[in-house]
DNA sequence: TTGCTCCTCACGTCACGTGAGGTGGC
DNA sequence: TTGCTCCTCACGTCACGTGAGGTGGC
């Protein structure tokens, strides 16, 4: 018989640990004194301590400990738990090695740039979501191409939607498709109307659709969309540096369009997959 | 301005964890209305909100993302903390694949032997200990010589250690050493004095000695060691299919010795190194 | 009698998820 | 007026580490 001290240096546990299982059970002294309260163990008793102790190594909880040991498992059982476990340490394993792919990144982006990056490049999931749209082709994808179609387009658009009765239910979205003499605009809004609300008749009335949900990475900037080019770009050096495709044009998601143009906040969203 | 919905909305964080980051003073609402408490938030804090979530992402605590985030770090502290991450994440790799390995190879056990087994192989940290022993030399290592050998040597040993006035400090250990005329057989108990206090004359005579720190894959046996045979072998495949190699002869640690030879406790602990 | 070991609470860790119970705005 | 959103506690998670405050055995 040893005191709980000894037992816990044969053991290489701490007195704590032998506390704590025995309050929850897992393995009990093998007397406990009754007026004194102290716990004594047999040298019998250390095979059970040294199976805790390995399983608890392998990654389970002690609650699939007690599993384990207690209840007396059929081998495909364990089997089973040993799988799960196998595949919980691989997913593990991945999700480290991704990070740390992207602290490397951005290791490499301090080195060679002298400082972080301001703004945060971010993959999201962004869900699918239905819209009323207007759409409308510019000459091509310049700024001064793009700006004297896309306001007057959104401000029709606003007025469409009031004429429907619909009800804007979020930031307004831009996006775009390339067409044989420029670019297809695209000025939408979030809507929560049912299919059959609105007359979608030639090609410059308003049209529902549902924008596909996307794996997105995604950067928000502050100021004019004139001046918007070096964002966009450092998101797409982003992209190519971790190790993501991009499969579109962005998508534009105006979260605050104030009178003042420098104020206006933008989110590009940039679809993306990830290389193999 | 937008609600707390809205913008975890925008964020594609919980309301939870808005508040959560509030409470901390991570990322203040830009504005909480003073009657109902309700918060608001600006566009222009997505950045913030997106930062906090990419460092999470990586890996870091709350209060390292507050500590980067707003105590003005010099490239060199961010590089610092970085590097520090990327060592973090790399342990945490390294580890995760040992324990895989772990489990495959006790998957591949069950698969060829049906069963969990019932002795656990663990390897253990040992650390040095002082001892009083007595040495003889035994023809073999087969039970049949040792035997002998050393159950005579344990009893001088416990007249000795009375008659130097020495306790025992923990179970009695036996170890082992090959010589040109058989094998020196160590009898020893671990002690508390100080080093000049036994006399110290020709090889049949009480020595104090440091048995060093090792780390060792450890068994714990139950039965009489004439039949431990069995044990061994398998602490053997155990250290070979786990990728360590044996670096000496294993002691062996009498934990229980009542007079029923088949109830003795004894754990093998045998000296390892990781392969590289 | 003085150390040493042991005992039982009970808080703290980390980043929220999840109710409970109640209120404000359309 | 009915839903919907928002609010503030506060417990639960996981495996103990770490005191606080007190007692038993040599």
């Amino acid at each position: 018989m040893f005191s709980i001290g000894d037992f816990a240096r044969l053991g290489r546990v701490s007195i704590r640990m032998l506390r704590h299982y025995d309050a929850l059970g897992l393995l009990r002294p093998a007397h406990v004194d009754e007026r004194s309260g102290y716990r004594s163990y047999q040298a019998a008793q250390l095979p059970r301590l040294n199976r805790i102790v390995a399983l608890k190594d392998l990654g389970f909880t002690l609650h699939q400990v007690q599993t384990i040991l207690d209840e007396d498992l059929a081998v495909s059982q364990l089997q089973g738990m040993l799988r799960l476990r196998r595949a919980e340490l691989e997913a593990g394993v991945a999700a480290d090695l991704e990070r740390l792919a992207r602290v490397e990144a951005r290791l490499s982006l301090i080195e060679s740039e002298g400082l972080m990056p301001i703004n945060e490049v971010l993959v999201k999931q962004v869900p699918r979501v239905r819209v009323a749209e207007l759409r409308a082709v510019a000459s091509g994808y310049e700024p001064e191409a793009i700006g004297p179609v896309i306001g007057p387009l959104f401000g029709q658009l606003c007025q469409r939607l009031d004429a429907e009765g619909l009800t804007p239910a979020g930031p307004q979205i831009a996006y775009y498709e390339p067409v044989p003499n420029g670019v297809m605009v695209h000025a939408s809004s979030p809507v929560t109307a049912d299919p059959p609300v609105v007359s979608n008749g030639s090609d410059d009335d308003l049209a529902l659709v549902d924008l596909p949900a996307i794996e997105a990475a995604t950067i928000v900037y502050r100021g004019s969309m004139d001046k918007a080019d070096a964002v966009v770009q450092e998101l797409a050096r982003w992209i190519e540096a971790n190790g993501y495709r991009g499969t579109g044009h962005a998508r534009e998601v105006y979260l605050a369009c104030p009178p003042d143009h420098d104020l206006w906040v933008t989110e590009f969203q940039e679809p993306v997959v990830k290389d193999a």
